[in-house]
DNA sequence: ATGCATGAGCC
DNA sequence: GCTCATGCATA
């Protein structure tokens, strides 16, 4: 499935590069909001991206839930604008590896900088506008996700983003890869880099809620300033050397159809499973039992992706058909929430 | 694009 | 040991 854009060198690359490494030391910026996370409060904090609302069990049906999503990740609406900062469209390459935290950790770190402007027709030249920062008094409040507008976390603009940001991407003629990068170069407080992984699942909706609220923002800021920089690309940056890959690589253990089979055959009967009962899976599968722990692990997060999914294309179908008629018995996911069906939902 | 893995925070 | 965000490795 490697489609060729997603790693390694292409011959996009020295263009790329022109257009990735002018924004800014990412180790500066990762030292800036390892400092800021440890002067918050960080149990506040977890407590917003944790409201119970919003906890495990289900993101979707806690989806309808109202204010789930002014958690934490939500700070992120309202950045400071980083296209009035001088653009330098000259070199540097992505470098990677400057998070001691997760990027949504690093988004704890942040502050709030009051409320988002709108999002209107993806107009990059508005989307962080510096007014968003004018009110000094709101920097700095923490912990506060300021109350999010609707059409930061209505689920058809997040969708409707993607697909932009995507094609926009694709225009450009930058991977997914170096997307993940080049955020380390953004001048986003406690934003680093993302993986292709990411990227790439960000485009196909596969994240969660909140996980799409939080990183919108700030692939909205690379965008713009891909575009910008797209508009005077005449410098051409140099080529950046080749690091030596000294690590040793990490090993992915393959679950044969088989027993991938079985597992599902489990997970039909128990989707939660025991640490006993994952014990003895696990010994009739001759897997080890972590492997067997983590699988059902990531099984339970497809399967939560899995109904979003099922949910959004069997409204898409609904919308086709015209006004929708009261949902079925059967048409359980429809029926969980208190706005009833919403014709769409990302993933 | 996706399967398996990791680590933080929580219970 | 769970969820969730995220990454590495690979089909």
């Amino acid at each position: 499935m490697q489609t060729g854009a997603a790693t390694g060198t292409t011959k996009m690359q020295t263009f790329n590069n022109s257009l990735f490494g002018s924004f800014d030391d990412p180790l500066l910026h990762a030292r800036a909001a390892q400092v800021a996370l440890a002067d918050i409060d960080v149990k506040n904090v977890h407590q917003q991206l944790t409201n119970p609302l919003m906890r495990p069990h289900d993101m979707f049906s806690n989806y309808f839930s109202t204010g789930i999503h002014d958690t934490a990740a939500n700070i992120y609406q309202g950045l400071p604008s980083s296209s009035e900062q001088p653009f330098d469209a000259s070199v540097i390459v992505p470098t990677s590896s400057d998070d001691q935290m997760t990027p949504l950790q690093q988004v704890m770190a942040m502050q709030s900088y009051g409320a988002p402007p709108p999002f209107a027709q993806y107009n990059m030249a508005h989307s962080f506008s510096t007014t968003s920062i004018s009110n000094p008094t709101n920097i700095a409040r923490y912990p506060i996700a300021p109350p999010t507008s609707e059409l930061e976390t209505d689920p058809r603009e997040l969708e409707r983003f993607a697909e932009h940001f995507k094609q926009r991407r694709i225009k450009l003629g930058v991977t997914q890869a170096d997307v993940g990068k080049a955020l380390a170069h953004l001048k986003m407080p406690g934003v680093g880099s993302l993986s292709q992984s990411t990227i790439c699942r960000f485009e196909s909706l596969t994240l969660s809620h909140n996980n799409m609220v939080a990183l919108k923002p700030i692939l909205h800021s690379w965008l713009e300033k891909a575009e910008e920089a797209m508009k005077q690309k005449d410098n051409i940056g140099d080529i950046n050397g080749i690091l030596p890959n000294t690590d040793k690589k990490r090993k992915r253990t393959s679950i044969a159809a088989p027993e991938k089979r079985l597992l599902e055959d489990y997970f039909k009967q128990q989707p939660r499973p025991s640490g006993e009962r994952i014990a003895a899976i696990a010994d009739r599968l001759d897997l080890k039992k972590n492997v067997v722990r983590v699988w059902f692990c990531n099984q339970r997060q497809k399967q939560k992706r899995d109904f979003r999914s099922q949910f959004r294309a069997r409204n898409a179908a609904a919308a086709v058909m015209g006004p929708r008629v009261m949902p079925t018995s059967t048409n359980s996911a429809v029926k969980c929430g208190p706005f009833g069906a919403i014709p769409s939902f990302y993933d």
